[in-house]
DNA sequence: CATAGATAGTTGACTACACAAGTATATGTG
DNA sequence: CACATATACTTGTGTAGTCAACTATCTATG
């Protein structure tokens, strides 16, 4: 009875389980500093940015409904993480970006991320952790 | 500023940011047969097991927490998808098992689902996608 | 065989998202 | 320039999952 899944079905099965197990470690050993996995993305992903960003671009990078993207700022707003910053061009953006206190912020959980995912991924060689994110990336 | 992320940090991150978009597409597109991707993870444990499984079981497999698999599989109860089995040896553990309609609706979810999976990792080669599993499954 | 501790599961209360619908602004077209 | 359509959010409402605390059962040890 089993159906034989294919191999982009396995793939996609194999990238959803590991997913969940991994988000769940880390979030618990980033829960010392008060957030959680996906503010820590976004805050990686806006120290990598060399300018402010839109909600919608956050969006996108995260595979978050927009809806999801307003509720996720609205504490790190309130604790001032990020703060938002008008787009002169365009009054219906309201771009983003870390605060002094989110750079802090961020380069603490960094080292907790940094070990929690080192032991996540002990299980492969530097050259194989090289192939996996190639491949991932041509995913994204 | 930005602190430059290590290997593992990197790989983490890729597998979160693409199991967000996957889980997010697949979850659309299985919700024509009115499932979620957690709950087709369900169904495609269960038929590749012989026999009943527990839910602590399932609930390691999902990378799930045992509360969230009660509240997962009490609508797939009530759908007549899985149904219960007590276990003589060990009064504790109620086991699920896949009833005929469940398999049924996996049958006709899967089709659907390998579709997807071929669009979504469309930019891997067959080899590329083999490799990806096996890396990936170290992991798990 | 009594009891201490581990294991399996459920429930209460909460957070984190999703989608649909609404508002405000921008843009392109006659 | 008027108006239709598209874009960037925000808000209402619902679902999916978390953790902490509880019950029920099992197991090992004196």
């Amino acid at each position: 009875m089993r159906i034989m899944s294919n191999n982009s079905a396995s793939l996609v099965i194999q990238n959803a389980l590991l997913a969940a197990k991994l988000a769940r470690r880390a979030g618990n050993r980033l829960s010392v500093h008060g957030i959680s996995l996906t503010e820590y993305l976004v805050m990686d992903y806006l120290c990598g940015c060399p300018q402010e960003v839109s909600r919608i671009e956050l969006a996108e990078y995260l595979g978050m409904s927009a809806s999801g993207v307003t509720r996720l700022l609205l504490p790190m707003e309130k604790n001032g993480v990020v703060e938002k910053v008008q787009n002169p061009r365009d009054a219906r953006q309201s771009l983003v970006r870390l605060t002094k206190t989110g750079k802090t912020l961020y380069k603490d959980a960094t080292t907790s991320f940094t070990h929690i995912a080192d032991d996540l991924t002990s299980a492969l060689s530097e050259t194989q952790k090289n192939k996996a994110i190639e491949l991932l990336e041509k995913l994204l």
